[in-house]
DNA sequence: AGACAAACCTGTCTGC
DNA sequence: TGCAGACAGGTTTGTC
């Protein structure tokens, strides 16, 4: 579900949660992402007691920053997660799996009814000694992404371009909305082999990564279902997406008559426009 | 290296 | 109305 644009659209919905001390830790027992139990112990010791200091970002992950603390909490929000702030004595929603109680009678909560989602703890300052942090590519909206590096990593794949997007390595926070969406703007064919890109494609496709994830970011993410802000809003974004989930309309480019087609790629829906996009 | 499938789960929609 | 089956925004793991 939540690509970097919906992330990051939760992470600064918490800003009215920044400096507020958590005083319980709550944990619903079950399991989450892979079947693995929280560490609900460690969780109780890195949090109770301390104040949310900053929440960062990176690709898909939110860090949320204890004052003071040297573990910061990790949260992946998975297909269905979410991760909200309530006033005082708002009921627990269905399928929280972990709530922070604040000093001040608001809660935190994670909800995530699939559970593909996960909290843990991460050392601050060494988030990336955590092997899916290690891992991640530049950031498009953070960071820089350098396109003689993007090409250079695409150069030792034949995976096709699709598929390479959503790995983690070559772009952070890309998921399979935004991927589609992407190489539509791009002009670019989804089976096009990530080593056949030329220089000017790359350029191309890295501009157009930025400019569709900040395109979802105005509009406050994308809500296909699940998706909400930290303060519950969903995002206005599937209003304005091109490709995906589009199948059989008209292009959007107005330059071109084709048909919007789906087929499946990686076990994922791939949206794209067979006239328009090239190989 | 990469294609493919399965695993972790529940909710929702479709077709019969 | 009810039920079975397909499918969903992500990531990890294993097999061939």
């Amino acid at each position: 579900m939540p690509e970097l644009p919906e992330v990051e659209t939760v992470r600064r919905t918490l800003a009215p949660v920044l400096g507020a001390r958590v005083s319980s830790v709550w944990w619903s027992g079950k399991n989450l992402r892979l079947g693995k139990p929280l560490a609900l112990p460690a969780l109780r010791k890195a949090s109770k007691g301390a104040t949310f200091e900053g929440f960062r970002r990176l690709g898909k992950y939110l860090i949320l920053d204890l004052q003071d603390r040297p573990k910061s909490i990790l949260v992946h929000l998975g297909m269905s997660g979410r991760f909200r702030h309530f006033p005082p004595d708002v009921s627990q929603p269905a399928h929280t799996h972990v709530e922070w109680g604040l000093e001040d009678g608001r809660t935190l909560r994670f909800t995530d009814p699939r559970r593909f989602g996960n909290v843990e703890l991460v050392t601050r300052g060494r988030e990336r000694d955590h092997a899916s942090l290690a891992k991640l590519g530049p950031d498009p909206i953070d960071g820089v992404v350098d396109v003689a590096e993007f090409q250079q990593a695409c150069s030792r794949t034949k995976r096709p371009i699709k598929v390479a997007l959503l790995d983690q390595s070559l772009v952070a926070g890309v998921g399979n909305i935004y991927a589609s969406e992407a190489l539509w703007q791009a002009h670019i064919h989804p089976k096009t082999p990530a080593c056949k890109l030329s220089r000017p494609r790359c350029d191309r496709l890295v501009q157009a990564v930025r400019q569709v994830l900040e395109r979802a970011l105005m509009h406050g993410g994308t809500s296909l279902k699940d998706f909400v802000s930290a303060d519950g809003h969903a995002g206005e974004h599937s209003h304005y997406l091109w490709v995906y989930d589009r199948e059989d309309e008209a292009c959007p480019n107005s330059a071109c008559s084709g048909t919007i087609r789906r087929f499946v790629q990686q076990q994922r829906a791939t949206f794209y426009c067979p006239r328009c996009q090239k190989y």
